[in-house]
DNA sequence: ACACTTATGGAGTGGTCGCTCCATAAGTGG
DNA sequence: CCACTTATGGAGCGACCACTCCATAAGTGT
């Protein structure tokens, strides 16, 4: 059955994306509606809330499309088919590649999109929250699985190793912003992956 | 010579400090004139601009404050009298014993209060990265005086080095705000200061 | 041709933004 | 007591905030 009614005159997901650049680049508050109406193709008020409902659940949108896309560098320390160590390597250096590209905003939305904000805007500091949890349990979930695996010796401290990398991860998105280069923030994952090899069983 | 004129009736040094926790908290732009005007003792718009000027030069004397105070984490690493690797962890373990401390706001205010900023606010983009430069400096010194100490040695990448201590001390203000417990970031510093040791000369 | 549905442009909502003006208050030195 | 200086409360500035209303446009199925 074919949508009825007068045909959106721009397409919802380019908008989407454009949102998330947006939201991305300056943060929730800091982009006002009419900023988003302008970019998003010249739409008037009307035509955005009827398209969206509200900021709030445009910005929802947008995390949610940034989390299946530039969000998903975590996805290796979830296959089981890679090693930890190397799932490891692996999102950083991508972590270091996408937060540091420049077909988008630098830095991670995650990070950077909810960290103004005023009192009356909690929602959108759970959300990025929630994403940021998201890494976090990855990790976690990578570590634990060296562990178990005997790639990482049983007497680390596993919360301090998945923090460690964890707050290395959230620092990049400072670092990018700073214009530290790709090639040293590369260089730095590599020392830090040294720290893996140093933990790993019958090293100490 | 004594002050003309009649006195002001709030104490102007309480003021800037109680607003540099509010910048602090909610961002430059998350926390309004009107709230500042009331959080600094129910001033009226008048007396907040003949004691202060504007928000941006309020703002700019919070984030001195802020330096001069709590972001002093960094003077280990410039002390000829520390040796460079405890300067590091000094360094290390003060910004995390500071930024989850709980008589101001977590986290460090030079990464959190200027990274959600419309246009208009350039300035005060410019002066939280100068902010944050000085760290990155203050870093970059230590490993070079550890290096011309031969307490690290020559084949290390400083760049790379410097780079990763300063993005995990980026890290930890997304960390504090997320809850991650002090006791972690601590054992955290604590595998990351054994990199150090791993590039001291005659290791590799 | 007609009802039905959805999108659109334009005007306008109350509220808040950072900031200013002005008459008056409260100190100082002569 | 009187100038002089600075601080204060209150009223109000234009600009912008997220959002809404409404008449009209542009498609659909019958």
């Amino acid at each position: 059955m074919s949508r009825t009614g007068r045909p959106r005159e721009f397409d919802r997901d380019d908008a989407i994306r454009m949102a998330m650049h947006l939201f991305w680049e300056f943060g929730y508050e800091a982009i006002s509606v009419a900023q988003l109406q302008k970019e998003l193709g010249g739409l008037s008020a009307a035509s955005f809330y009827a398209a969206f409902g509200s900021k709030q659940s445009l910005f929802e949108e947008a995390m949610s499309l940034y989390m299946a896309t530039c969000g998903d560098i975590v996805a290796p320390l979830k296959d089981p088919d890679v090693s930890p160590r190397e799932a490891m390597g692996k999102t950083l250096r991508h972590a270091v590649e996408v937060q540091a590209g420049t077909s988008h905003p630098k830095g991670c939305m995650a990070v950077l999109a909810g960290t103004n904000l005023s009192a009356k805007n909690r929602e959108i500091l759970k959300m990025v929250e929630r994403a940021r949890a998201e890494t976090r349990d990855a990790i976690a979930h990578c570590i634990n699985r060296a562990v178990e695996n005997h790639e990482l010796s049983k007497k680390i401290d596993r919360e301090a190793l998945v923090v460690l990398f964890d707050t290395f991860i959230k620092g990049i998105a400072i670092q990018t912003r700073d214009g530290i280069s790709t090639k040293a923030l590369l260089s730095s994952v590599e020392i830090l992956m040294m720290t893996w090899e140093s933990l790993e069983p019958g090293r100490t």
